[in-house]
DNA sequence: GGTAATGATGTAGTACCATCATGATATGAC
DNA sequence: GTCATATCATGATGGTACTACATCATTACC
């Protein structure tokens, strides 16, 4: 009845070792998780209104107001008005931000050579195909289940 | 100067599609991350005292106090003397959450056996071997830093 | 020009995680 | 028996992440 190491234990473990040192490698910072999920955003889609931070994010508006506020305060934002319509204010990366950010990536780039680098050369593309196709199922299965909760929804209650 | 997807690149993405399934799945239930690590914990190593906990997730007593008081309010725990120690409080899995826990692994087990099936055969072997040694290399690296970590605070300051 | 929607924020509140300080009680060494 | 130590509980604090509701300026609609 002992079940064996899977693979799908051994990617829960991965998940678990880059959330810790996620959260090592910012502490000390006044960055935490839903922070870093805005400056990611923002670094994607480039300089957005509180609004569409908002929405693409899926909080309150009200809860990016906070947000923004921490990060402005650490300079990792500026907040300045938005061209045409004055009700509205744009959040953009601060220049250090950026310059973080690229180093991020930078880091995030020499990792991921470094721990392919630890897998046996002619593994490499069956490794490559095997993640991306767990990937891709794992998205249909929580698409599906997102779509069977929302189902729920509408008929229930 | 586009980077390519990588390997880590899709490791991390499944890293965050377990977070949001983790996340749904507990929706409704009083149960988060930190009291799911100590109810973990607890099917693992068998009932413990409060200090047992605190030590081995690494966290303040007080902390797990908080943490027994809100599993043992939703009766996924129970709080009994310990045989010896009066001082000591011995906390096991309700025979509920056992169930819960047994079922989890189940469904865990289903789910790896899934991703596995959505691999080409061919690859599975490979896939494997990689995902082990990707592992192994990333604790090996964490380890590391710990370490460097570790000295600079014993030397420095 | 009047009314309704929109964008951001102030206020207030909930819940969680985590800490330290303090106190009660039990243990174990002397 | 006394006293340091260990175990747990409580209270107080602080920080984060959210929410709902109300407010105010601005903009869009007719």
């Amino acid at each position: 009845m002992t079940t064996p190491i899977t693979v799908l234990d051994r990617l829960l473990e991965i998940s678990e070792l880059f959330q810790k040192d996620m959260a090592r490698a910012f502490d000390g910072t006044p960055l935490t998780a839903a922070r870093i999920r805005l400056l990611w955003e923002l670094q994607h889609s480039g300089p957005s209104t509180q609004h569409a931070l908002a929405t693409s994010l899926g909080v309150s508006p009200r809860n990016i107001t906070g947000l923004v506020d921490a990060l402005e305060a650490g300079g990792y934002v500026t907040r300045s008005p938005h061209p045409s319509d004055r009700r509205a204010t744009i959040v953009a990366l601060a220049a250090s931000a950026q310059q973080m950010m690229r180093e991020m990536q930078r880091e995030h780039a020499e990792l991921s050579t470094d721990l392919l680098g630890a897998v046996d050369a002619a593994d490499r593309a069956a490794l490559e195909r095997g993640v991306d196709a767990i990937a891709a199922r794992l998205r249909e299965l929580i698409a599906a289940d997102e779509a069977r909760r929302a189902e729920r929804i509408e008929v229930g209650a």
